[in-house]
DNA sequence: CTTAATCAGTACTAAACTAGTCCCAATTAG
DNA sequence: CTAATTGGGACTAGTTTAGTACTGATTAAG
């Protein structure tokens, strides 16, 4: 339920590494070496995290990528908004919509509240959290409740 | 971001329309024009909730299905997991997954918690609030945060 | 016992989305 | 100028989602 996609999981994995790295700029290669990922979507990857303008880019030759803010001022629910679009839980939540039941439907109204709820668990979640670099405990997250920790992500792009 | 399918939505207002309704069975295409749904899903959808033990149903003429336990007992993370598996925000907290960079990646573990803290969100919310039979305050949700509400969905199929 | 209504299970299809790759133009240091 | 980079797309295969259809099992009622 409720999953991000590889992309977004992928992109968590570049920031955290430019988080935990030199303040210098790293190249989309040098990353892609670094996190172990394609060098094809690691660059394409940053270009929407410039877009979106988490990091910021040099150009030419001695060009390449360095985090836009801070970690500690960088958090989930950007990364979420910059890979994924500011999507919500249901279709309801966008401007734009015409719902043939809209009469009846008093589902809408508590999906935003909820949808809500979980952007603010997001935006109390930092890329200094995210990234291990930062030793406090995750603000207003229920830390007694998190379940053992099981062999992360497949990272690495099937063959085709 | 973060969106849930149409298909948990459609089976939210299903829910909450038997919420809403008389303590009797509805027949499949019942619940289709109560909701606006094409019977084939609505069909589709109920067996879902079923097989999930949200509704009770009965066979034969007569039959039809009911909420198999009160309102207030049925949560928004239970109607997610119902229709869209106990899928997590990464691949890193499914059990069986291996990964390249297992070793470097301190990302993951940070996800879990950031999935638990949604998880909560969700539990808290009851099917009598989804439905707003419940005048009470959704609990530990900041309400005084939500926007203006905008227009819902739309929830007919579009034609083939 | 026959019939009609209804759920149960499954298979199928079209459309949409995701992940991954590639190409070429623009930029800049040396 | 040239080599190293980012910027901005286009393209494709694979997967997922949404929606439909069919066939069998169950049951109430005539």
């Amino acid at each position: 339920m409720l999953r991000i996609s590889k992309l977004t999981d992928y992109a968590t994995v570049i920031l955290a590494t430019l988080a935990a790295g030199e303040k210098r700029l790293y190249t989309a290669s040098e990353l892609a070496e670094l996190t172990r990922l394609s060098p094809a979507t690691v660059s394409k990857l940053l270009k929407k995290l410039h877009h979106a303008g988490l990091v910021s880019s040099g150009r030419g030759s001695h060009g390449g990528y360095a985090l836009a803010k801070l970690p500690s001022q960088i958090n989930a629910a950007a990364i979420l908004d910059a890979l994924e679009g500011p999507l919500a839980l249901t279709e309801c939540s966008t401007t734009h919509s015409n719902c043939s039941i809209a009469g009846s439907c008093h589902v809408g109204h508590s999906w935003q509240r909820v949808n809500m709820a979980i952007r603010h668990a997001l935006e109390d979640v930092s890329l200094s959290q995210l990234a291990g670099l930062d030793r406090s405990p995750l603000k207003s997250l229920d830390l007694s409740a998190s379940r053992p920790t099981v062999s992360p992500l497949t990272r690495m792009p099937r063959p085709r």
